[in-house]
DNA sequence: CCGCCTGTGAAAGGCACGTGAACAACGGTG
DNA sequence: CACCGTTGTTCACGTGCCTTTCACAGGCGG
């Protein structure tokens, strides 16, 4: 079946696509292709996504994902974040319903595992 | 150079007919064939169609799309893709309306990837 | 009860793209 | 040579999307 990929993960979103269960991440064309289905993202979206993808089953801190998306120190307040967390949750439980895929942990960060809502 | 390590994909149309979904292209005859309908394209709306079509359900980036078909680099500000996507898509649409083929991924470039209007 | 944290909808500004039209370069025709 | 249809390029003006920020609501712990 398929061993939880502990690819060596380099800081850089690489060039090789990334697959994690039903999702596939094409860093070379900004794209996502869920359950078959080809999700649009926007710039921003697409890097959230990787960035957490890329770390796929730990939890990513809010401080490193702000650092690794918008470059640099996440200023008190800033709720960014949140507001694309959702927007990238939203088009990936569309393409793939009944799943989860971003779980919050809070006062930590986020962590990327895709798994039945069950 | 800048070529890409993949298949045998060339900037200049092959020889064999692309056939995905309800379009068939002859590139030996500049002509398009959407359900069932003889679609008339230019030189460079047939160009451009091949480009994006050879490489059907990838992101091609506007940069490789631009030096493909007009064989140079992109130079800031030019909107002639823009254009000759626009011109493309109204012909596709009108020969099988209800569908969808080219698809834009802002900020990366366009997709080749025909799609009920849903 | 009071803060802190996150979820979520919406507004504002900027920018990429969609789109119609003008223009120039050709080639064919009478 | 004058006229005309086609093609490719550029311009101008919307329009919608992207990003950020604000505002409000709910959950949880102290």
């Amino acid at each position: 079946m398929s061993t939880p990929t502990e690819a060596p993960q380099s800081a850089t979103p690489g060039e090789d696509p990334i697959r994690i269960a039903q999702v596939e991440i094409r860093p070379t064309e900004g794209l996502a292709v869920v359950a078959g289905r080809a999700v649009p993202l926007s710039v921003r979206e697409f890097e959230l996504l990787s960035a957490l993808a890329s770390r796929s089953g730990h939890v990513v801190a809010r401080e490193e994902l702000f650092s690794s998306v918008w470059g640099g120190p996440l200023r008190r307040g800033d709720r960014s974040i949140d507001v694309y967390v959702h927007k990238v949750r939203q088009k990936l439980e569309a393409a793939s319903p009944g799943w989860h895929f971003i779980h919050t942990h809070i006062g930590f960060g986020y962590r990327f595992s895709p798994e039945p809502a069950h």
